[in-house]
RNA sequence: GCGGGUGUAGCUCAGUGGUAGAGCGCGACCUUGCCAAGGUCGAUGUCGUGAGUUCGAAUCUCAUCACCCGCUCCA
């Protein structure tokens, strides 16, 4: 297959994919009655479960079942303060400038000064077809260069309002053309010499009002949704050592929204304005944290694994200097392969001491660490932050899980069965008990008992619709790893030996085994945890 | 942000100016003794939204919203 070949295939099962998410309740478009909101979605009944069994076991294994590391859950609303401290207000609200004739965006702190010779123009038309536009627009030339080139360019901006395309540039007057010598302009760009749009500072945060009667301009009610979760863990890193006998390293841990507005929403969930991370910010002695870097990439891959993600879809990208972020030493991304290519689901940033710094300087407390092991010495701790985006990971778990299989039956007939094969941990509904029939009141009220056995313990889903054939491939599509059949065997109609038995029906190979109730509800919870 | 494409039932789609359709799915009943069985009946649509042209618009025009693809951006 040709790379395009392989590109069209991907792209037509991302579209499967996302439908098969809307059919069963996995995925919806935010607000889709009113025409949907750009790039948000809801995680309907069954994405529900499958985000919470993803943040509960990853809570599991990074905080209940660590010693050294401890959780918090911080407010997204977020001090001023706080974000002028990260940097993340000023420093990265860079004012941005576009292109008039190329559309081209550019940082307006970037563009080198020039001079030379500005011809402006009033507007254009076109005399056979009785069209003319009306706006202001310049041309910079520089004195190596010919005025024609003045006149090209602006007919070719002029151009782009034509509503008749077949119209060639070339054909368009000028209207008012005038020109102005300038020096060190840095309104024009230096690529075509085209006038660029006037500097606009972009919102890379959503940045809102607090108060109901807040004045807009006071600078003291102004409050914005985090871009990030890790600042709330550096804000409170005094308070989790004041309270909680810490010795490094350690951990604090959070699960939580965060908000990024300059964000160009894209492939369906992977990349939205609003998302949710899980992140440790790990406390640890300078010296130790390249090495605990190294050490939390390996945990994070085995994580991944462990949730049905394989080690052979996963990239690890060590990235260079001068691509990472300005704070931070050593950085590893991890990536998945998507069908819409290969993209990060979690990077692992040593991020130095620089957090922590700032936020000692801007805020003026002591939120050192005292070293009771090195005689009350007081440090700056360094952290080592893996810090996992959780719509990307169901994303990448709703990709690895769905598979097509083709089935042939007895009469030699084929039949396509969706299967999302999740990990029976991560699956939203554990196991499928269903009476083999419906209309026997024996078998509903035994299955009745077995879903009642089991419901404490799991996400259990009764079906006594349909043939039994087609409740398995219901719970097929949902990803359902067990399913459990009552017959009339269970009730003792073969004799004492099958009596309380049920079928045991398992979704990846379809196989079916005959186990005892009394060994159903332990043989799950080993399977599920 | 720019360019291209798409938008009709829960899903996949047909319908190109004249009564809103199909397949699958869904519900009820009957039948059914373990992998999408059969029968009968049934429900479901602001044709993405708004305006315009027209005697008449799902269909033509404009605007707008959303999604997909390619650029751009992503501290």
């Amino acid at each position: 297959m040709s790379d395009k070949e392989i590109s069209e295939k991907n792209a037509e099962l991302m579209k499967t994919i996302v439908s098969h998410c809307k059919e069963c309740g996995f995925i919806f478009q935010s607000a889709e009655i009113y025409g949907g909101l750009n790039g948000c979605w809801d995680y309907g009944p069954l994405g529900a479960e499958l985000k919470r069994n993803l943040k509960d076991y990853w809570w599991r294994v990074n905080v209940q079942e660590r010693d050294d590391i401890l959780g918090m859950d911080g407010s997204i609303l977020t001090h001023r303060s706080v974000l002028e401290a990260s940097g993340h207000l000023g420093g990265f609200s860079d004012p941005m400038c576009d292109c008039l004739l190329s559309n081209a965006r550019l940082r307006a702190d970037q563009i080198e000064p020039q001079s030379g010779t500005i011809y402006w123009y009033t507007g254009a038309t076109h005399a056979e077809s009785d069209w003319s536009t009306e706006r202001e627009y310049g041309v910079l030339i520089q004195e190596s260069q010919d005025e024609k080139k003045a006149r090209k360019t602006a007919r070719l901006f002029f151009s782009k309002f034509l509503s008749d395309k077949q119209i060639s540039p070339k054909k368009l007057e000028l209207q008012g053309e005038r020109t102005e010598e300038v020096t060190d302009t840095i309104r024009f760009n230096p690529e075509n010499g085209s006038l660029l749009t006037e500097a606009r500072d972009f919102n890379l945060m959503f940045k809102t009002q607090m108060g109901a009667s807040s004045d807009e301009n006071d600078i003291n009610a102004e409050a914005y949704l985090r871009p990030e979760t890790a600042q709330s863990i550096f804000v409170q890193f005094k308070n989790v050592v004041d309270t909680n006998r810490v010795k490094l390293p350690f951990g604090i841990a959070q699960i939580g929204k965060s908000f990024r507005n300059e964000i160009n929403p894209r492939n369906f969930t992977f990349r939205s304005r609003e998302f949710e991370q899980m992140e440790v910010e790990y406390f640890c002695r300078a010296e130790d944290g390249s090495r605990l870097t190294d050490e939390w990439l390996e945990l994070r891959l085995k994580f991944y694994e462990a949730i049905g993600v394989p080690r052979e879809k996963l990239h690890v990208i060590d990235i260079p200097d001068g691509e990472r972020a300005h704070y931070s030493s050593k950085t590893y991304d991890i990536e998945y392969e998507f069908p819409f290519g290969i993209q990060e689901l979690e990077g692992v940033a040593y991020r130095t001491d620089h957090d922590l710094k700032a936020h000692k300087e801007h805020s003026k407390k002591p939120i050192d660490y005292i070293d009771q092991e090195n005689g009350g010495q007081k440090l700056i701790p360094h952290v080592v932050e893996p810090s996992a985006g959780c719509d990307r990971t169901i994303l990448a778990m709703i990709c690895e899980a769905y598979d097509e299989e083709t089935i042939t039956d007895e009469k030699g007939k084929e039949a396509v069965r969706k299967v999302m094969r999740f990990d029976p941990k991560m699956a939203p509904i554990k196991v499928g008990v269903f009476p083999l029939l419906k209309n026997k009141p024996e078998l509903v009220e035994k299955a009745r008992e077995v879903q009642k056995l089991l419901v404490k313990h799991m996400n259990v889903f009764y079906d006594e619709t349909a043939a039994i054939g087609r409740r398995y491939r219901r719970q097929d599509e949902i990803g359902t790893p067990f399913g459990v059949t009552i017959d009339f065997d269970t009730l003792g109609d073969s004799g004492d030996e099958l009596k309380d038995t049920v079928t045991l029906r398992e979704r990846d190979s379809m196989e079916q085994t005959r186990m005892p109730i009394s060994e159903l509800l332990p043989f799950l919870l080993d399977k599920i945890h």
